[in-house]
DNA sequence: TTTAGGG
DNA sequence: CCCTAAA
């Protein structure tokens, strides 16, 4: 497909910023159900299915962001995708690329999230409507904000939307329930039809995605109106944030002021039952005409607020959107309840009037991979290398960044938490949380509220599925990267991380020796050793240059070894040692005419070094 | 690029 | 584990 398509978000300015402004505190999770952002880039191939882009396409397509020049729509993994698994699949023994061990945690911190939500939307709300009792039981002809002083400015500002909203352009019914997908655009005309045709494969593929995508599709219409704030001065500006916020301001950026008067609007109760949306430099109002019936609090209001500067020229294709909504809906909505899809509706709200994390810029990526990961900036390039012979996905491979256009769709599927201020895209992710996988790029943001809106990149690589038998076997097992600097004869100062061998990267290291014979050490690190990254062909030479070592060195004195060495390494089983030796005889005398005097020459001094010089 | 071997 | 020569 000749689009890419992209992630709203790509570049949102900073709404709260350092300003001395302040609004109504962003709802903030507890820890224990803040998540950070993660960002994955995955790319639709044509049958729909979703595999995960390279380091070059994501690399590419981080450029394009950061660029505002493409836009990718954002895509809720529910996990049930078959191309996920099925590409997990195929990677099996190499990069894996999705692990589902996280998933059940992931979809329960999700649901703990909602419900989260949920209970301080009604409590936020509460306090609301309280006050606005207390002032006035009619809230639509007296209302009061905020800290409950009458606003003339607000009837005004009220009044000027009105007449604003005469000029509404009304657009087909779009379901409240996907407000984001305003925000996905397309750059190209079959951007849209791809976008759709792969969740479609999605959809056919998740079971009960697709069942409740079709039924939590809201079907109630929304009526679409403009205010266009972009016509107001500054001045106009003040007057309308004064009315909304009851206070004075001393900004004089018209966007920051749009922005927040926005929010403000939303988080007062006077538009309890609109979408505010901005598009470029325009404020878009939505308004509900319709209730949903079904709605868990119907007098939780419906407020959204979506900044998206970057829409420049809006598809402005209503059957599209429509569809997109309807399936991202299906999509976000798929994994969770029915009735979450409701309070998912309430996430929407708050996710709109929440600040938004700008996305990572590449030189993020490059930055703090390179201090976050050293290991993974280093294999960085060879990463392609490695999940190349993986048969499912050559094309993939292959694939240079440029052509990601034009052989797939890149969308970016991506949750967030409102950790605060964030925006929550409710799927589950099925991140690993073990080691960073060189592959798999996650973006995160660390910092929430305050200034720190800065995501951090961290560069995940490595480690497989292996890790809970390397927690098992190895007492360091995975820990962290012992990186020792060595100091080198020239004076400079290298690098040595030490990554201890565990029992079972010894028994595949015998057992791809047995198989393959010593000396192809490539073929066993690519057959053998393909999920461990960071053992190289040489690593694995060096280890069983030690093993045979150590082999030959064992058996014959046991004592002595004992004696000489308690703690020394890993004490490496007798049986697996007997194995190596057996295996380092066998070569020998399997081989040794190739390479006549020295391969056959080496074993067997070995062994006769070993035995005599031990014994 | 992989392998073998020295450090 | 790193480096390098050799294939």
């Amino acid at each position: 497909m000749e689009t890419l398509v992209a992630a709203e978000g790509n570049d949102e300015q900073q709404v709260n910023g350092t300003s001395d402004e302040n609004i109504s505190p962003p709802l903030s999770f507890p820890k224990e159900i803040a998540d950070p952002v993660v960002y994955k880039l995955v790319r639709v191939e044509g049958d729909g299915r979703l595999v995960p882009a390279t380091d070059d396409e994501v690399m590419e397509v981080e450029d394009l962001l950061e660029d505002d020049k493409i836009e990718l729509p954002l895509v809720a993994d529910t996990g049930q995708n078959k191309g996920f698994s099925s590409e997990k699949a195929n990677l099996e023994g190499s990069e894996g690329f999705l692990q589902s061990d996280n998933a059940e945690v992931d979809a329960e911190k999700l649901n703990a999230r909602l419900e989260y939500i949920e209970v301080m939307l009604q409590k936020v709300k509460q306090e609301e409507r309280l006050r606005l009792s207390c002032a006035s039981p009619d809230r639509s002809s007296d209302c009061k904000i905020m800290d409950g002083k009458p606003s003339d400015q607000l009837n005004k500002l009220r009044a000027s939307n009105e007449k604003l909203q005469s000029e509404v352009t009304l657009q087909e019914p779009i379901p409240l329930l996907s407000p984001r997908l305003n925000k996905s655009q397309t750059y190209e005309k079959g951007g849209t039809e791809t976008f759709l045709r792969s969740t479609d494969g999605l959809l056919n593929n998740g079971s009960s995605a697709s069942a409740h995508s079709t039924s939590s599709k809201p079907d109630f219409s929304i009526l679409k109106e403009e205010i266009c704030l972009d016509n107001l001065s500054i001045k106009e500006l003040h007057e309308t944030f004064k009315a909304t916020f009851g206070r004075e301001t001393s900004v004089k950026d018209k966007l920051w002021l749009k922005r927040r008067i926005a929010m403000g609007l939303t988080n007062s109760c006077d538009v309890s039952t609109t979408t505010f949306i901005i598009r470029g430099k325009t404020l878009v109002r939505n308004k509900v005409t319709e209730e949903n019936s079904k709605s868990v609090d119907t007098t939780l209001t419906k407020d959204q607020v979506v900044v998206n500067d970057n829409c420049k020229d809006l598809p402005s294709n209503p059957t599209n959107q429509m569809e997109d909504q309807g399936v991202l809906s299906g999509k976000i909505f798929g994994k969770s309840d029915v009735e979450s899809g409701y309070k998912s509706e309430d996430i929407h709200m708050e996710e709109r009037a929440a600040k938004r994390v700008r996305k990572p810029t590449r030189r993020y990526i490059e930055e703090l991979s390179e201090v976050e990961s050293r290991e993974c900036s280093g294999r960085f390039l060879s990463s392609v290398k490695n999940t190349g012979p993986t048969p499912s996905s050559p094309k993939y491979i292959a694939r240079p960044v440029s052509n990601v256009r034009s052989d797939g769709t890149v969308v970016v599927t991506r949750q967030d938490s409102l950790g605060g201020s964030g925006v929550l895209v409710p799927y589950v992710s099925r991140v690993r949380r073990g080691r960073p996988r060189k592959n798999f790029m996650a973006l995160m943001v660390i910092s929430k509220a305050e200034k720190e809106k800065q995501p951090v990149f961290t560069c995940r690589s490595e480690h497989q599925q292996n890790v809970e038998l390397e927690n098992l076997d190895s007492s360091r097992g995975n820990s962290d990267d012992n990186v020792v600097t060595v100091p080198t004869a020239k004076g400079g100062t290298r690098r040595k991380h030490h990554r201890a061998w565990t029992l079972t990267e010894v028994m595949k290291l015998v057992e791809g020796v047995s198989r393959y014979g010593a000396g192809r050490w490539s073929e066993i690190k690519r057959l053998a050793f393909a999920s461990y990254t960071y053992r190289t062909s040489v690593d694995l030479k060096d280890k069983w240059r030690n093993l045979l070592r150590a082999s030959f060195a064992q058996s014959p004195t046991d004592k002595g070894m004992k004696n000489s060495r308690k703690h020394a390494s890993m004490p490496i089983p007798a049986p697996i040692l007997l194995r190596v030796r057996e295996l380092a005889e066998m070569h020998a005398q399997s081989a040794p005419d190739l390479s006549s005097g020295k391969l056959a020459g080496r074993s067997g001094r070995n062994v006769n070094e070993a035995r005599t010089g031990y014994l």
